[in-house]
DNA sequence: GACATTAGTTAGCAATTCTAACTATTCTAC
DNA sequence: GTAGAATAGTTAGAATTGCTAACTAATGTC
């Protein structure tokens, strides 16, 4: 009924898309030792929530426990994330990042944060803040789904 | 060495493959006849663009050839694209949505809007129109080389 | 008419992510 | 304190996606 919220929705739909294949290509194609997309943020939220479990993250990232089991596999594999059972609950496992892991992350977000900021270039001061709140606005909408433990974290660097 | 587009560059990185990934999961869920999200931006495309060349679609998706050859496959194959040769030059492909495939396309985008306003539910008017403008602002920023393309396929019809 | 260029297809491979079925651990209740 | 439910994670198998390389067919250039 509302126009307006259906033409955001409509930019929405029609921007995110090319954002996020712009990131894709990015970050397959060159800065970053082949991190696709999921694993980066797999990497990201690791580095930032040190000894969470396999569900905290495939929550998270928006993938199911199997698929993220194998996701965490490959890290491991490439010597980039720990995986230990907990000692409290063995049935959980506790996920750390290796000195590589973090090296790789690192480098990884400050690549494309690179690439980003000289896609940005063009915006004025005043349109980055713009867009800097409304990413903090649409962001909550979108990691709802995980009624457990909200991150306030990822708000902040 | 900016501060504000450094944050506004993290900002975008945790926020847009946030929406992507819950986008991706409603497409997938839901309401569209399963319908993934080239899929569904291919037929949006060639709604707009009736009679595109294969080359349009693949630049704007930002697929290679080869993979937007086998997704009009799948598309050709359920009957919701045409795919005929040009008379004009008879290398280049002529794509357009069946009666099926317009509808399918329709159906996928309303669906799809429904759930996205939902999700904005909660903002105001104001911060909705915020929203469209760096939509707006940012989706040129990151659609590639192909803006002449717009032009280009309007000639031949 | 020979050769380069352009548009698209086919083949083969690797990665991603799903569902279903399984193991192992912990919790609940009698 | 043990039987059975619930929880955390893994494994197996399949479908989808998207890539590169090599090919065909049509067009343009000289």
């Amino acid at each position: 009924m509302n126009g307006l919220s259906q033409t955001c929705a409509r930019a929405i739909l029609d921007t995110v898309p090319a954002i996020m294949q712009a990131i894709r290509v990015e970050m397959r194609l060159e800065r970053m030792h082949e991190l696709s997309v999921p694993q980066f943020r797999t990497l990201a939220y690791i580095a930032r929530h040190p000894g969470c479990s396999l569900s905290d993250v495939a929550d998270f990232i928006g993938l199911t426990l199997p698929s993220m089991s194998v996701l965490i596999n490959g890290l491991v594999g490439e010597g980039l994330v720990l995986r230990e059972s907990s000692l409290i609950d063995r049935r959980r496992v506790m996920l750390n990042l290796t000195e590589a892991g973090a090296a790789v992350h690192t480098r990884a977000l400050n690549g494309t944060m690179a690439w980003l900021q000289e896609r940005l270039a063009s915006l004025s001061d005043e349109e980055c803040q713009t867009v800097l709140q409304v990413m903090e606005l649409l962001h909550p909408l979108f990691t709802v789904d995980c009624a457990g433990v909200t991150d306030r974290e990822t708000m902040h660097t």
